[in-house]
DNA sequence: TAAAGTGTCAACCACTTGGTTAAATGTTGG
DNA sequence: CCAACATTTAACCAAGTGGTTGACACTTTA
């Protein structure tokens, strides 16, 4: 069966802990806001009206999904994005594009020639 | 901002729910299921040991996510794949791929070349 | 029409979530 | 060392989840 299994050097990272994860808008927000540019706990937290521990348990969250890094500077939490759960989420995901996106075999076709 | 969105006659179904949806192991299975050929609600439950009622609830989250959708045959209930669902699903995780995957480039190229 | 079959709904339960506030744990600077 | 800052942890709460069982509704068949 071919597929996009070949664009995932695929661990299969836990798909319930992904999913739940991107299942809140908030932490959907926080991720859309991290990809511009890594920023620290209280940076992220200041869009948001509630505590900054709450947002602490979303990037918990966030990171138990593998959709987060962190990395500590001083006293400071620096959080950026990590491809591990998403890509994981996107390998889930592309095994149900072949259902109904025909252009996906041109797709498929392409990489395949840029991998022989 | 280049993006996948060409490829999704993007209707922002309600990520929350279907992100809820996809994070609870047996409603993947199930999807997982009816990809090979539709099925019947109780066809659906066999392979499970809970009730069918608890079977019947999934398949309403699902269902309210637009990640099946469902026919009447008589007293049977069919279900089969929506795709309006996983599009969603396919295009909001779509934004990220080009955080990591160098290749997408080639892909976007392609798909454009295709449009025009 | 009655019985059997397919599926949903309602009420219930233990557990989790998403939020709160308050206390605790580093870390830095004076 | 002490105070201020950055963040996490703990205890709590209302609402939601994932399952149960039992009653209900609709359809087919005998």
């Amino acid at each position: 069966m071919v597929s996009f299994n070949h664009m995932v050097k695929s661990i299969a990272y836990d798909l319930d802990l992904i999913f739940h994860a991107l299942s809140n808008s908030t932490r959907r927000a926080i991720l859309r806001d991290i990809s511009r540019c890594e920023k620290t706990i209280k940076e992220i937290a200041k869009p948001y009206k509630m505590s900054l521990a709450a947002v602490s348990k979303h990037l918990k969250m966030l990171g138990s999904a593998h959709l987060i890094k962190r990395r500590k500077e001083g006293s400071f939490h620096i959080i950026k994005l990590n491809a591990k759960g998403f890509k994981s989420a996107e390998q889930w995901l592309s095994y149900y594009q072949k259902f109904w996106d025909r252009r996906l075999d041109a797709l498929e076709r392409l990489l395949e020639e840029g991998e022989e």
